[in-house]
DNA sequence: CCCCTTGTCTACCGAGCGGTAGACAAGGCA
DNA sequence: TGCCTTGTCTACCGCTCGGTAGACAAGGGG
């Protein structure tokens, strides 16, 4: 009944959808489902997407600024080389922590093609700006192993990214994992994996 | 109509189910579209496989075979450290290139629960215990940096999974990507990453 | 020669889906 | 007061999907 109420509804719908949509996919995902789950019926979520793909649309937009204002967050006041890989990858963690199909959603947007990807990833472009650039100056200091920026960042997206997803390759591969604990030895691990990665060679002039 | 067109038919029938669930999804395929693709119609294939999901679970079994083979192969004469987990990647991205659905599929497989996952994995095992064991021996013999091997695994595993399935990610990070070229030059990035993280920390004690 | 297994087909069913049509309740505003 | 927008609902449509029932053709073996 409030005017307000209807910004409301729209940002627990996208919010509920993306859980939806990241834990079930897409296809799986039926819009009676994510209405239902937020005390709505369908017809009420198509008044405000009128199509399924407009929803999911609204949830890639969500999500690209709500993991680039988490990023952004975290990388505050971080201005050391090492501490800003790690900052990053900390907060995507923290917040995959309280939002565990988060992750699950972003991998969902890549498989659903280029165009969906693009839309999620349009509002990360000046975040991923800085961490080639962030990258290349680090090679070009010794500070990190030399290699193509750009391959590099997307290697490294696929490690973090894998390892917040791929729960039954964890299960099959390291055993059973559960709570918050196992989550954040999986952050240690991945800190410590991209650390060694990013490492430059021993230089015996060092 | 001769007594091995059966068999025949089974086999042809998993493998275009596995490029289907790769591309498109478990949820995203319909038995017809499968079934039409090999140029038989839907009961012909609920005729082989009574219902989807028993069709799936040929896949993941006739998955898990193919890439242990492929590994197994692969790994033949590579005794040295360093050569054994190139061969390995090398191996999974030349079955990739001749069968790019195969490593979608691997991840669909991942997608399903960690049942499914269970049953492509299982065949799979003793590779799994050679190569923790290998990374063991490794770290205990300063080959390899110091470190979970199990986590390390799963890390590795996502690394290389990821750089062969994620094609969205890759077309928004490092531009877009076609042809046979382009899958050598990531496997070759695969490969200075892995080996980087990899490496021992830096000794002074040579 | 006949029957029975093997393989493929047409025809159909029930359920669930995305989406449409339209009724209806409740403020906000003239 | 009366209307009109906003938001939610019930009812329904058409389509696709997974799965069933059963006809039918064609060898192979008694």
């Amino acid at each position: 009944m409030p005017r307000t109420g209807g910004q409301e509804r729209r940002s627990t719908l996208v919010e509920e959808a993306i859980r939806r949509f990241g834990r079930d996919g897409y296809q799986g995902t039926s819009l009676e489902a994510v209405a239902s789950a937020v005390g709505v019926r369908k017809q009420t979520l198509l008044y405000y997407f009128p199509t399924k793909e407009a929803l999911l649309e609204s949830c890639l937009a969500a999500a690209g600024e709500r993991l680039a204002e988490v990023i952004g967050r975290g990388l505050e006041g971080k201005e050391a080389t090492e501490d800003r890989a790690e900052a990053v990858i900390h907060a995507v963690f923290s917040l995959a922590a309280e939002w565990p199909e988060f992750p699950m959603f972003i991998r969902e947007a890549g498989r659903l093609g280029p165009d969906a990807f693009e839309r999620f990833a349009a509002v990360l472009e000046p975040l991923r700006l800085r961490a080639v650039d962030f990258l290349q100056t680090g090679m070009d200091n010794d500070l990190i192993r030399k290699q193509d920026p750009a391959f590099l960042l997307f290697t490294l997206y696929t490690a973090v990214v894998g390892s917040l997803t791929e729960a039954s390759v964890l299960n099959a591969l390291v055993g059973p994992q559960k709570g918050r604990a196992s989550l954040h030895r999986r952050e240690r691990e991945v800190i410590a994996f991209v650390r060694g990665a990013l490492r430059p060679p021993a230089d015996p002039g060092g």
